[in-house]
DNA sequence: AAGTCCCTTCAAGAAGTTTTGAAAGAACTG
DNA sequence: CAGTTCTTTCAAAACTTCTTGAAGGGACTT
């Protein structure tokens, strides 16, 4: 990754002044993108739209960030899919233009909605799974095993029930509503 | 990786009834932990370790999880670091054993409180630091340059209200307060 | 203090992901 | 409708991360 630091050296006096700031702030948020499971492009990109005042072209922007074409197709397009990113036009004008959405809350809003909390619906539906393929074992087992096996359903229970409270914290989240962590402290005390 | 699935073909009748439920629990906590941000084997060991009601050894967590010594240690190590995993010796015994951190309120705490904290206050200080480097360049700058910078001056402060309300989240989280996810609409929305 | 057993570290190899240049494909223009 | 311009797709290269076996080190035992 050229940092923007590296950037700053490297950086002739066709650069405008602010690029360097430009780039910094780009490069934080897309660390932190990076860091919440996208593409660290993604989180570039987008900071580069969210700071122009106009709409920009993939040129623009693949001279901004110093990226190959398919790299801006590639990232816009996945950013696209999460609504982070529009295209617009401009009469007379051939190429497309991007604009970013300006609204940080919806894009998180979604991202929890589509991505976080699907996971955690599938994680609950594998916990519930396994949950029922030791039930279905129970009869079959010596005493021991049945200790072993009533002891893994103890706990396994109290993952559900963990799972269960972290996926109404997230629906909360989503819509807007107050949230107390500690429902998650007490989702698992509850289960003895 | 081994799906749970595929183990329970290949399993032949030593392996203990409850291991397919098991595998499967601790793939889903895999799949979990992976997303957020640790090695997929720290949640499947973690998870193994739970569901056991007994301390185990690293010979038995990588019988279970058919993994390599090397890649038990490796993650035990740092389930260690992140106090999500103990250590524990018995009388006559040379081998380590380890145990789950039971509570899984702790250990959430504590990742939101070294991690995501640190992450977001990197990320608050580099949006400071690009603001500071335009409020600096903006005298040399001609009248079009200047309203340019200007709007990014204000889309800056925008990230930067916006970070610093996360900030603030994830400190209540960590405290265990209440929390409301609209402040941080309300923060992008103060900044014009 | 030599031997054994276990745990950790390390460097090499494997696997997975990202990035790129080139080619194919759209969309418009003359 | 041939040519131009721009975008997307794709396979290969580059890079990262993960995994492993082997070597090293510590701690207990005889």
């Amino acid at each position: 990754m050229p940092s923007a630091a590296a950037k700053q050296v490297e950086s002739n006096s066709s650069e405008p002044l602010w690029r360097d700031a430009e780039l910094r702030a780009a490069d934080a948020m897309g660390r932190l993108m990076e860091f919440w499971g996208f593409r660290r492009h993604m989180g570039r990109i987008w900071t580069v739209l969210y700071l122009s005042p106009e709409p920009m072209t993939t040129l623009a922007l693949s001279e901004t960030l110093q990226l190959s074409s398919s790299a801006v197709s590639l990232s816009l397009a996945e950013l696209m899919r999460w609504g982070a990113v529009r295209k617009t036009w401009r009469p007379g004008e051939r190429k497309d233009f991007y604009e970013a959405e300006t609204s940080m809350w919806k894009l998180l809003r979604r991202v929890y909605e589509r991505r976080e909390l699907n996971l955690i619906r599938e994680t609950i539906e594998t916990f519930a799974a396994a949950q029922q393929q030791l039930d279905g074992s129970r009869s079959q087992l010596t005493p021991k095993d049945r200790r072993r096996v009533d002891h893994m359903r103890k706990r396994l229970s109290r993952l559900s029930a963990l799972s269960r409270a972290g996926e109404r914290l997230v629906g909360l989240l989503v819509a807007g509503q107050m949230i107390h962590p500690a429902d998650l402290r007490a989702a698992e005390e509850q289960e003895q």
